[in-house]
DNA sequence: AAGATTCTCAACCGCGGCACA
DNA sequence: GTGTGCCGCGGTTGAGAATCT
């Protein structure tokens, strides 16, 4: 089969996006919902490929995006899950409410590989006490998070206050936490354990989204843009995230288990973390293990 | 202080799966 | 059953900031 250019090359913009362009796509999207991706940019007036406005939009500008530092309690779920499910990362994400597999494959490939890496050889020299090592050797400050809230040719790539937010959130660095903590799973709570976190997160959304949904609150539409879920305790049940997630359309039905089998966990800290729970579930007995997981 | 190196992350690319005609 | 179009996923890239020497 010959498939159809993901678009017309020409006069079509790639690269960053700029804070008009994230307008735009926003406002349609609140307005009209996203039917159809390929068609939305002309719709929308966007020079930019049905792809790359999905892109954008998924791992951006999704209001129930949580940004920041990955917590201890987060990375240790990815890696737990790496371990178990490979480089399924939008598996992975579906376990990580507001995370998306963008990133968390970022997180993955940046440091993560490397602590997995020196965890297996901590292992295998019996010495694996110091499982939370610092993530990289050289922290970086910070200010860090601030670039990307920077103007690239005049553009701003991050929306509005964001990049202010990210700063403030910079103490939860999963870094600097990772250097804090002995190490033996002393983040292990939910996620709740770091109130701050989801507080300042929920500030972001309201104060970006709060512009954006003046415009008009009245036409959200609940499937595409669930802007009830603002500053609403969105991230009290993860597993709310996962089910508004699953909405745009589940994958297969095993993952879709599986998914949300990781989903359902996050109510339980002790199943969670334990490796011989994600074998079974993913390996073996399956319909016991989802019978025993929370009601949705 | 300045150049070199490392690191981060947004964005792009191509492929596979699914739905529909 | 087959062809087509769209969506989502995973791999990869590159610009720019942070850090080191």
């Amino acid at each position: 089969m010959v498939r159809a250019p993901c678009c017309e090359k020409m006069g079509l913009k790639k690269g960053p996006w700029s804070g008009e362009e994230d307008q735009i796509l926003v406002n349609y999207i609140h307005l009209h919902g996203h039917g159809n991706w390929r068609a939305l940019p002309k719709l929308a007036g966007l020079l930019r490929c049905g792809k790359s406005c999905r892109l954008r939009w998924t791992n951006y500008l999704r209001p129930d995006i949580k940004r920041g530092n990955f917590s201890l309690q987060e990375e240790h779920t990815i890696l737990e899950l790496h371990n178990l499910l490979g480089n399924r990362w939008s598996t992975i994400a579906a376990k990580l409410p507001g995370r998306t597999d963008n990133e968390i494959k970022n997180v993955w490939h940046t440091h993560l590989k490397k602590r997995a890496a020196a965890n297996h050889d901590d292992s295998n020299n019996n010495n694996n006490h110091q499982q939370q090592q610092p993530t990289t050797k050289k922290r970086r400050s910070a200010s860090k998070k601030s670039k990307t809230a920077s103007v690239k040719d005049g553009q701003q790539t991050k929306p509005p206050a964001a990049a202010e937010e990210a700063e403030a959130k910079e103490e939860y660095s999963s870094d600097d936490v990772s250097s804090l903590t002995t190490g033996d799973n002393g983040g292990a709570q939910s996620n709740d354990a770091k109130p701050d976190d989801f507080s300042s997160t929920e500030e972001m959304d309201e104060s970006f989204w709060s512009e954006v949904l003046s415009a008009d609150s009245s036409t959200s539409t609940d499937h595409d843009f669930p802007a009830a879920e603002l500053g609403s305790g969105l991230y009290d049940d993860p597993l709310a995230s996962f089910v508004s997630s699953e909405g745009d359309g589940p994958g297969s039905g095993e993952e879709a288990a599986a998914a949300a089998a990781a989903a359902g966990l996050a109510h339980s800290i002790v199943d969670y973390t334990s490796m011989d729970f994600w074998y079974n579930l993913l390996t073996g007995d399956n319909n016991k293990e989802l019978s025993e997981l929370p009601p949705i």
